[in-house]
DNA sequence: ACATTTAACATACGAAGCGTATGTATACTA
DNA sequence: TAGTATACATACGCTTCGTATGTTAAATGT
């Protein structure tokens, strides 16, 4: 690698990390570019010259996050027994990840807020692909009712998502949150062909 | 009642329908005041007199429309067979409510960003509210399993909402549209005590 | 009825912040 | 080693928000 793209992709790396901090402490709007880039010894004129402007930041930070989510719920899935276990673990996967402030603040306020929706991601929501691949699966399997795995699979992660939103609002978490995975583990039944 | 506080009203009145316009078309953020109240023959020391600040005259928007959003949910659900017909209509009415760029913009989108949780808004969203109330006496009379009211009723709305936003991102709505209804509808089984 | 006060709104001001246009210095290239 | 390209810094203008102060019309009291 050469040093300019060497140094350039630190700063690149410095800049997102520092964007996740402000973002996720101050949210998108009250978070000034001159206070951000100063933070890491930069200005302005790098995080133009890299991002774009202010949405693009975002962006690479929404991407970057989005791709650890995937990575973690994919994880956590693959230990499952089966896929039905898999779906109903990567659920529960979901609401304990949107308890981390970075991730509820970024992703799922300020990321649609200012991006637009998820499936419309460049990064196109790797979290949620991957469900809907499990629910094709299952699908396939004969295992959930013959509906539209896309459908499937957002009413899915929506419900956890949301789920994780009320709990993370809450100001007894850890009671709130065992409530809300029994509740999600409960609606997701409801896709199944043979009730359990 | 004065005419000074009849003037106020009306004031406020057209503030916060032009907020609606331009919330919904613009977003929050690229919203101007100036301009905002330019329409209606007003300055800016109106809104700031009247809603405090920019994010007061969002908070009075979102009440507005949510109440609106309450009063037809729940004027659905009371047109159904039993309660839990009435769930699952209301369930299908958010949807289609979401399908509004209005709900879609303000309340789903740049309302949680700029506002917070919606279950800490001072509205107290009479929408999810209305849906809790109804879970509640689903399970009293043993239609639906014993699980928290609140955890169903935010899944229940949380899929639901999330379904219409991809509805509405949608290339295709009209196609997309009964699919996520379906699936919406299978998913609530889930919340029964013996699946139908 | 008239003076006084209140308050709803307008005007004026200052401070950020964003995006761009231009400058500069350092790493690549020939 | 001279030239060039580019990653980043600097400088500027524009917009916007919030506040502090002014103004006018309605309400109040005697």
């Amino acid at each position: 690698m050469n040093q300019r793209a060497k140094t350039m992709a630190e700063n690149r790396a410095k800049l997102i990390s520092a964007a996740r901090k402000a973002f996720a402490e101050k949210g998108f709007a009250a978070s000034s570019m001159d206070d951000l880039t100063a933070d890491v010894g930069l200005t302005r004129g790098a995080l133009y010259h890299n991002f774009g402007d202010k949405r693009g930041l975002l962006a690479a930070v929404v991407e970057q996050i989005d791709s650890e989510m995937a990575a973690r719920a994919h994880q956590a899935g693959a230990k499952a027994a089966d896929d039905w276990q898999g779906l109903l673990t990567e659920g529960t996967v979901y609401i304990e990840l949107a308890l981390d402030p970075e991730v509820q603040r970024i992703v799922l306020l300020d990321g649609p807020a200012v991006l637009g929706d998820p499936s419309q991601w460049p990064s196109q929501s790797n979290c949620l692909q991957s469900t809907k691949l499990t629910v094709e699966r299952l699908i396939a399997q004969g295992t959930l009712k013959q509906i539209d795995a896309e459908a499937a699979a957002r009413l899915i992660s929506g419900a956890a998502l949301n789920a994780a939103l009320w709990v993370a609002a809450s100001t007894t978490p850890k009671e709130v949150l065992p409530k809300a995975i029994v509740a999600f583990q409960a609606l997701a039944t409801g896709l199944l062909k043979t009730p359990a």
